[in-house]
DNA sequence: CAATAAATTAGCATATAGGAAATATTTCCC
DNA sequence: GGGAAATATTTCCTATATGCTAATTTATTG
């Protein structure tokens, strides 16, 4: 174990949770009307609806006033949204109806010191999850680098080859084709191929 | 196409982001509290952080007053959190430092009438993904069941056999092993395997 | 237990949000 | 375009949040 965390492709996965550093104000009156209205309520329905008064709502709506956060619930509530979700930056999504195929061998290729990575689906754009296959190199243990760890979940399946997988606070342990793993991404991992040819085998991550 | 969504393995992700209908009612004060706690921040500090006096801190942690959504603003400003985040539920996530391993063929079995799935690393809960290998038996195109749909996006990889991928608005495509596809799961999907023999694939779920 | 820090409460002044009704604006129909 | 109905905004009053200062209570810590 020696460098920096090496050899994984980049994500690309919008968070949606990252620190918002109120670059942008946060237009919680516009965000309201455009709810209420995609609900065509008038301000009277929602009144009803939410309990706060017909003016009430204008002014809020028209950053005239700031409302109370129990005012805030009550919208809410009355409106069937929910609080997160009001304030979170629309989330950005990936296209729906979309579909990708990748041929085999078609991906993106990405290599690097120790790991030759395939990039699936590439251009599908936002996706939750990020897909790849990686041949790992048949190597000594010695050029085993640091630990690899981002945030994030990872899915591992071996398609050929025998390999060992290390994480930290565990045993490494041995794979062949067909075995697969589940694990906490932010727990430190590697792959070092334990037969002379190298492995090959499918990663998917999610954040 | 005829019944009704059929074959797919019951998916277990908790979703963390669904209508909130306000069961619980949300302690601002006491979420606010344990954030500053957090930071061990001093009333005081804080009130030089945020701008808000001491008394009204300590009254909006005790629940006393509700809130101006711009006090709520300068809290979170002042305090360095984001607003999505300060109202979500603490998301419920995979215990941290944990990995599984499924050795091949030693998953889940979960029959269906045209599929036989294998779930995999099915004891650790609350995962992002659900992975599981589906052996494709061959038919005939006619007992072609309903789409399948869901929320959420899928990953899919040919491991053996060659089958045809039927996706709603598209046309049905050939697949061989070693191809992978990627796709919205709300758009109706389906399985046709091709040759005499059954066909596997690896399938990755994330809602 | 004493000494100090931190938090809560109290009292009062002021700014501002919330509600009811009046006024203005828009929509829509003739 | 004119007028009526619907919808939105503004006005005015009341309720309440916020700020300040200071007093009181409740931890902390030596």
């Amino acid at each position: 174990m020696s460098a920096e965390q090496p050899d994984m492709p980049e994500l690309k996965i919008e968070s949606g949770s990252g620190l918002q550093t109120n670059v942008e104000p946060l237009q919680l009156g516009k965000r309201l009307r455009e709810i209420r209205q995609s609900l065509s309520l008038t301000l009277e329905e929602a009144s009803q609806k939410t309990g706060l008064a017909r003016s009430t709502l204008s002014k809020i709506e028209n950053e005239q006033i700031s409302p109370t956060f129990t005012a805030v619930q009550k919208l809410a509530n009355g409106l069937q949204i929910d609080i997160p979700q009001l304030f979170a930056k629309p989330r950005s999504t990936m296209a729906s109806g979309r579909r990708v195929l990748t041929k085999s061998g078609e991906g993106t290729p990405h290599p690097t010191s120790t790991y030759e990575h395939e990039l699936l689906s590439t251009d599908l754009a936002r996706k939750k999850m990020v897909p790849f296959k990686t041949r790992v190199r048949a190597r000594s243990f010695d050029d085993f680098g640091d630990w690899v760890r981002h945030e994030g979940e990872e899915f591992l399946l071996v398609l050929e080859g025998e390999l060992a997988l290390y994480t930290e606070f565990y045993e490494p342990v041995a794979m062949v084709a067909g075995d697969s793993m589940y694990y906490d991404a932010n727990m430190g991992h590697a792959l070092v191929s334990l037969s002379e040819k190298d492995a090959l085998v499918l990663w998917v991550v999610a954040r």
